[in-house]
DNA sequence: TATTGTTATACTCTATAACTATA
DNA sequence: TATAGTTATAGAGTATAACAATA
């Protein structure tokens, strides 16, 4: 935010630096800072988010995983075939709707998904450790915002 | 951010969501929707990224570029091939540094990032409409500390 | 007819390491 | 020795379109 002086005008812009510009610029950063923090897994950003949605150990399908995680279906095809593969989680046919499948975690996609969960919490507790309640409510209000207009 | 009981015991979490979950979510969303509003120009997210911060005409070298972006240097090498190749900029030896190359647009490099400059403002305006300074405030409060401790 | 999810294709992004040239 | 940037390689992400099964 802020005014800047151009000639003998004053012009108003939204932010010296933008708010999407800095969006990717903090995701780039933040999924880097993940992947290192959870070596250990040799887990893709894709997965790192997939299993980070997943840990609350709720059943999902795949478009609502979709939705969460702001990747395509085609594209969380293929990391769920990883994850599947690796023993993380399974799909099996919903008997509600049978075109649907339910993604859920096994015990040791828990685990995993329980340590990833752990790595995020701990890199909010630091990042967010300094800062008001007022201004992380501006945080998530800047971003709603940015979904509901994409 | 919110309270919510588990059993007889009430746990603070940071937030019902995570700040770094929204975050990925929103930067695929924008993503997105930068590209379908880009659509006539063919440019891929790092292109995108890339123009929107050449936008302002000034000359950077690539490690610049790429600590503005978040994207990789071995990364931006390709997308500034592309970017090069089509005539968007040029590279040209930094004489202060002659390890270093010097970023700058050409004169079609700059019709393109002013598009992408003004695709990225009416998204921010067009999200941002309905908030108040403090909110945005508080966005850029909680993305810089993210960056921080990543 | 529309939707869920997968497959196929082609291209882009990413990480890693090795490399050249310069500092 | 360290840094700027490129190259090489292999794997992962993406868009698009086509497809099967189901609604």
């Amino acid at each position: 935010m802020g005014a800047r002086a151009i000639g003998i005008y004053s012009i108003f812009v939204i932010s010296d630096n933008g708010v999407v510009l800095v969006l990717q610029r903090a995701t780039h950063h933040t999924l880097r800072a993940l992947g290192a923090a959870l070596a250990g897994l040799e887990l893709t950003a894709a997965e790192i988010n997939a299993l980070a949605n997943l840990a609350d150990g709720r059943v999902r399908s795949v478009s609502r995983l979709s939705a969460e995680t702001g990747t395509r279906a085609t594209t969380l095809t293929g990391v769920l075939d990883r994850l599947e593969r690796r023993g993380y989680l399974t799909r099996r046919l919903d008997s509600a709707d049978r075109r649907s499948f339910l993604l859920t975690l096994t015990e040791e996609g828990r685990l995993a998904a329980a340590r990833v969960r752990a790595a995020v919490t701990d890199l909010e507790r630091a990042a967010l450790a300094g800062l008001s309640a007022d201004q992380i409510a501006g945080y998530h209000a800047v971003v709603a915002a940015l979904q509901e207009v994409c």
